[in-house]
DNA sequence: AACTTATTTTGAACGTTGTTTTTTATTTTA
DNA sequence: TAAAATAAAAAACAACGTTCAAAATAAGTT
């Protein structure tokens, strides 16, 4: 058979991206696999495999199109002060994770082979979460080094991704509890542990 | 064949745990199959089928077993105070997780079918673990609420855990920042966000 | 325009996976 | 001792990712 030249490698990827997506968004990550893409958009798995190299190479191409996403969505958070901004996205965040569950999750559970480097692209993406809160934190904390604005930022988003992740799978055990007080409780006391005092009258 | 009788169902249970937990050490979690586990002790698939239900309530009682070891190693910590103790847990949360990284992915990342339902002994040792920084709580902040008690050991122990998990996938994108000093920072400012002044004199 | 050379998609084959079903050997019961 | 129950293994099954040779189109050459 031969090169029916319909569609241009772009053209499949995009397409092989959106059929996994909604598959991974309706079936779930087990009614996934690179059969069901390609016969999905009316390929062959062969092809797939040597457009993206591999099935993970696919899968991590999902990957980077659901954190572009989330980028996206975060950016598009408003708020009239940093700290609610900074709570604003920690909850975007999460609710991010549980519309798109299956996705997300696929963005921290895939796992490549040591012959499959991570691209630097997806590395870019997740650092770019981070950068959006080191933006906030150089607002609050002016007179701080960047290099504690790295940490608090990693701190910061530690938890918010922790909390996220184990309320996705409901290994919070606290039903009375809502992830967005969690959330919330975890931006705010650590803001003001670090010294963050804006309304507060100290004595 | 038929009925060797050599080993109890108990007995089996134990060596495939056991087979399987090696497989994953030192093959990762490629490299564990139902079929390897079998053959490893000496059985056909089959017969683990048989025994476990499925090679997934095999994976689930793998990572019940790795959740008595780490509970067992969070109960050992020892500090002079309740916060030196919550910090020395996280810390040692996050050392047996690079330790045993690939037994402790499993825990969090197992998916299990519709079918398959979590039981019960899974949820409890898991909320074992929030248990003990309760408890811990209640020294720090014995004026407080129980339902607070809850809430701040899932923010703590959600931060713990999304550190701890960024850091094992490398995700985290900081190589200057050591994960001790981000867990410390995260335990010691929340609490103190949260009204913990033991050493603070105010003013 | 015809022929050759590249290119690219495909179909078939391979090895492996978890699971189900059937067969077979052993143990228990009558 | 014979029949019934039981338990382990073997074989069959469907699905998986991947590889590879064949086939069909496109591009290049004379």
């Amino acid at each position: 058979m031969a090169r029916r030249k319909e569609h241009s490698h772009d053209e499949i990827r995009a397409m092989a991206i959106q059929a996994a997506t909604e598959l991974l968004i309706d079936q779930g990550a087990i009614g996934l696999s690179l059969r069901k893409v390609a016969s999905q958009i009316g390929y062959v798995p062969s092809t797939l495999i040597n457009i993206f190299g591999s099935y993970n190479y696919l899968l991590l191409a999902v990957s980077e199109s659901t954190l572009r996403t989330l980028h996206d969505r975060l950016t598009g958070v408003r708020a009239t002060d940093s700290l609610g901004k900074i709570i604003a996205m920690a909850w975007e965040y999460s609710q991010f994770a549980h519309e798109q569950r299956q996705a997300f999750k696929l963005v921290f559970e895939l796992q490549l082979l040591d012959s499959e480097p991570l691209p630097e692209s997806q590395g870019q993406l997740i650092a770019g979460l981070f950068t959006l809160i080191e933006r906030e934190l150089a607002q609050l904390f002016p007179e701080v080094t960047q290099t504690q604005h790295l940490s608090m930022s990693r701190v910061l988003w530690g938890g918010i991704h922790g909390l996220t992740s184990l309320s996705l799978d409901n290994k919070l055990f606290a039903e009375s509890l809502s992830l967005r007080d969690l959330l919330k409780s975890h931006v705010q006391a650590y803001l003001q542990g670090m010294g963050y005092q804006k309304e507060l009258s100290c004595c």
